[in-house]
Formats: C-alpha cells, structure tokens, sequence
RNA sequence: GGCGCGGUGGCAGAGUGGUUAUGCAGCGGACUGCAACUCCGUGUACGCCGGUUCGAUUCCGACCCGCGCCUCCA
C-alpha cells in the first residue's frame, strides 16, 4: 500500500507522489523564539518528527527543514522589556527550545535556518516581487505585497478575498493600498533592530522569511509543507502568494497541518491563564508519557490536554514497559529483520495511512498480548518479539526507556525516595518469610498510599510507581 | 456573516456498507497467603430525522450540538 497524506490544499487523503524518487523535501514552521516552547509547539514538533521517522524508517531520504524565526515584532518588545539585546533572547530560548527537544525524543532536523542568517535571501525574493509588480514601496518605505495581483490568493484556505473584507481592517496611519495586503519589509529608524535594503533600513515582514529560506534550501518547488493549526490563514496563504509570485513555479506539493491542543476541553490561550509550557509538563510527567499522549490521537484530531488523559497515556505506555521488563538488554529489532511480520505489515498500514499512530499504537498492543502470553509459557521466543516491540516504538521515538527506569519513575514522585522503599520491601519480605501477613500488608498499604506498586515474582518483589 | 472540522460503548480514541479496534476503568474466572502483574471470558457504541440499499455507525440530504480559522498565536 501506498503512502497517503492528508492534503489542506486539495482537502483530501492523496497518494504520496514525491519529486524525485525516493527523496522528500519537508520545511515546518518552527518557532518564534521569544517565549519558552508550550505543549501546542510540542505537537507539532512531536507529529513532524514522527512522520519523519516513520519515512526514513521506509527508505525515504528526508530532508527536514525547520526554521527558526529570530526575528519580530514580539521578541523585540520582550527583549526592550527584559532591557537586554533581542540577540541575547533569542539565543536562550533556543537553547531551551533544543534542551525541550531533546526530552521529548525529537530529533533535531537537518536544517534549522533562522530569519537574521539568511537576510539576504530575503531581501532578493523582495526584490524580484518588487521587479515584478507583485510588490511596491508604500510612503513610509514599507513594502508590502499586492494581493490583488495574485489570483490564487485564499485557495489553501479556502477564503474569498471579497469575504475577508467583512473582518479586515486598516489601522490609521498604515500606507497599504488594500486591507489584505501585508508586509514583506518593515522599514524602521537608524536606531532600531534592522538591516540595510534597496528601501532603506528595515527588518523583513512575517511571512517571507519562510518563503525565501524554504526556497533556498528545498528549492522553488518541494514536496511538504507542514505547520501549526493555526498556520494555514494568513502565514501560509501569503507564503505561497510571495513564492509562486516570484518563482512562477508551483511552491508546494502537499501541505500538512496538525490539529490544536485544548487545555481541559478550552482554547489554550495566554488571556485564559492555560498556557503550559513543555518545561512545566516536564515537571510533572516522564517526557515518554507526553510524548506518548500527543502520539495516541491523529496528528489532525484536536487534543485535549488534561490531568486524566496525561494519566491514561501513563498507563498505556506502563503496559509497553512492563511487557519490556525482562528484557531490558534486547536490542530492538531492525525492521530488516521483521519485514514478514504480520504486525510489521499492520504497522506499515497504519502509517501510510496518512501517519495513523493510534492505530499503530494499537497494533502494538495486539503484539504485547502475543508477548505476554509468551513470557507465561516462559517461550524462548519472547525475546524476539521484545525486540519486535521495540523496533517498532523506535519508528514512533517510544519505548527507547530501560523499562524498570521507566517503571520506577512515576506519574508523581513519591514522597519516599528508592532506599526507603527498598528497605520497606525487605521488611515486608522479612514479615512474609514469618508468615506474619498482617505486618506485610500493612507495608504494601502504605507503600501503595505512597503511589508505590508491589509485585510478589518469583524471582523476588518487584516495585514501581504507579 | 464566510470557510472548515467533528459528534463512536463509563472515559480516551481508531475504523468500517453486513463479521473483535485498541488502551484505561468495570464485572466474572485462572494465577496469588492476600494482592499486583498476566492470561481467558464479558459491553445489543456509533447525535437526531429522513433517503439510497437486501442491509448503514459507515453513503446522501436536512436538523441539533460542539469546535477551529477569518486578527499576533503551533
């Protein structure tokens, strides 16, 4: 079965067809580093880096560009409020956006162009949509782009212009010629943030940075767009008005978006005080958990994030790692190795259809059963499906934990640190060797009261946060 | 007002024109000193109303409800 995606622009699930064969060129819009990351970034950042691993994992020479924008009107107000060089901002939160990152299984892409390095390509995509009418220098040496000039405008969003008029609204002072018309390049005063142009000094508008660095790095025509729910009107419209405009060439094949977070069943949002950053969920659970959370619904579905689904996701992936516990030394298999495998196949389906890690999640499962049934038998082949379980959590960037690690960690921590619980269950051992049941179920009670899981193996008792 | 998405069993969440999603929780059983883990069994779920069909949760239409975008926001 063929490759399947989700495509904005046509509103339908189409057949992958890539440019060249066997290649992808993919540009997301990363982030504007003003801010820590929140858990909507962490979506994004999570589905793309699934998808990614997903192609690669079937042979497909990705190249993923990510960028970063270091430059806008919000990092330069929270940089004069900070009182500190907006250069100095920007390059701590994106430390802490990588540091981010990195917690939660994302690899890093293999570009990561930002704004302020590639001016000059900005400046020239400017400059040939000036040369070409597309664009014009307003009064106060801003340029701005001529929607009227395009005709295609609104088709990714599926908006006609004439209707947009009805919310659209022109601030007193601004020199565009139409309401929808926006800005490629802000001019600005000797003393402020910018560079120098054929206009004067200036610094670019929002949208062309992405235009002029996907081009530059994937060329004029690539085969995937992704980005934010949010990000389809106005960011990605004008993307494609400046690129095709400038380019004459169609700008993207497919265009992906993934769906919104929801913060208990509510628009995340600053003014409702339910914005959380990834930093903060960190805090309260194993970064495998959050992951596993935003991979367990479609990357199109919205998602709601909540203290019950955080704690469900925590249970399911529980039931991965304790499956996994008896062998933590198993390497996960290559899928060289499982490409007969009945639920390799299933998993493969899954995926080509349009990045269905639910389902695939749920193969997964079909396949912990089969293990666990395995491991009752004590079947020597349970290693082999071990490992079949966790090459297929590595396609996904799961299961990659020492299980017991992963066990031991909790949803929250425990009051009782490791020694403490270790010195209890040998006491409890003590009082079950004497048969004194009373003494050792008051301990597991207490223990249990901690959050703190007792198993009695064979081999011993085992524990873990629950 | 314009455009779009969605309403699935207690919860989460896939999917399908006729046959088990999956996970969590519940119930019964096996295992256990008791538990936990695990396995087995267990749920007349598909917003409402019409239509198409031998048959619709799945297709079509109307309706109700929720949500998103239309302004900076992933």
């Amino acid at each position: 079965m063929a490759l399947k995606i989700y495509n904005t622009l046509t509103r339908k699930k189409e057949t992958f067809r890539p440019i060249q064969p066997g290649r992808i060129g993919m540009y997301v819009c990363g982030i504007t580093v003003y801010d820590y990351c929140h858990i909507g970034h962490a979506r994004v950042l999570v589905a793309f880096d699934a998808m990614t691993r997903y192609l690669r994992s079937q042979g497909w020479d990705v190249n993923y560009v990510r960028n970063i924008t270091d430059i806008d009107d919000k990092i330069l107000r929270r940089a004069a409020e900070n009182n500190e060089p907006f250069s100095d901002l920007t390059a701590r939160m994106i430390d802490a956006m990588h540091e981010d990152e990195r917690a939660l299984g994302v690899l890093p892409p293999d570009n990561e162009p930002r704004a302020t390095h590639h001016i000059d390509d900005i400046v020239d995509m400017v400059a040939t949509l000036v040369d070409n009418h597309y664009a014009y220098v307003a009064d106060n040496r801003d340029v701005y782009y001529q929607v009227s000039r395009f005709p295609d405008y609104g088709r990714l969003s599926n908006k006609n212009v004439d209707e947009l008029m009805v919310g659209a609204r022109v601030e007193p002072g601004e020199s565009k010629r139409d309401p929808h018309d926006f800005v490629l390049w802000k001019a600005v005063g000797e003393d402020e943030t910018g560079w120098p142009s054929p206009w004067g000094r200036g610094r670019p508008g929002w949208h062309i940075e992405c235009s002029a660095m996907s081009t530059c790095l994937l060329g004029e025509t690539f085969d995937i767009h992704g980005g934010g729910p949010d990000l389809p009107f106005p960011h990605h419209e004008n993307e494609i008005a400046q690129s095709e405009a400038a380019t004459g060439k169609t700008f993207v094949h497919y265009w992906m978006h993934a769906g919104a977070v929801r913060v208990d069943d509510e628009k995340m949002s600053k003014s409702l005080d339910n914005f959380f950053t990834i930093r903060e969920v960190l805090e309260k659970y194993h970064p495998e958990v959050v992951r596993y959370f935003l991979l367990s619904s479609h990357y199109r579905s919205p998602i709601n994030y909540s203290e019950d689904n955080l704690v469900e996701a925590r249970q399911g992936l529980e039931r991965f790692y304790l499956a996994l516990r008896d062998f933590a030394d198993v390497a996960p298999a290559t899928l060289e190795t499982i490409k007969s495998s009945a639920h390799y196949a299933q998993f493969i389906e899954a995926m080509d259809d349009d990045f269905n890690t639910r389902e695939a999640l749920a193969v997964m499962f079909d396949l912990v059963r089969e293990l666990n049934t395995l491991i009752q038998a004590g079947a020597p082949s349970a290693a082999a499906l071990a490992a079949e379980l966790k090459g297929l959590g590595a396609v996904l960037g799961l299961l990659g934990s020492a299980p017991e690690v992963f066990l031991r960690s909790g949803s929250r921590q425990s009051g009782l640190d490791d020694s403490a619980i270790e010195a209890l269950v040998r006491e409890r051992d003590d009082a079950k060797k004497n048969k004194d049941y009373a003494r050792a179920d008051s301990i597991r009670e207490q223990l249990s009261g901690q959050g703190v899981v007792l198993e009695d193996a064979r081999e011993g008792t085992r524990w873990r946060r629950g």
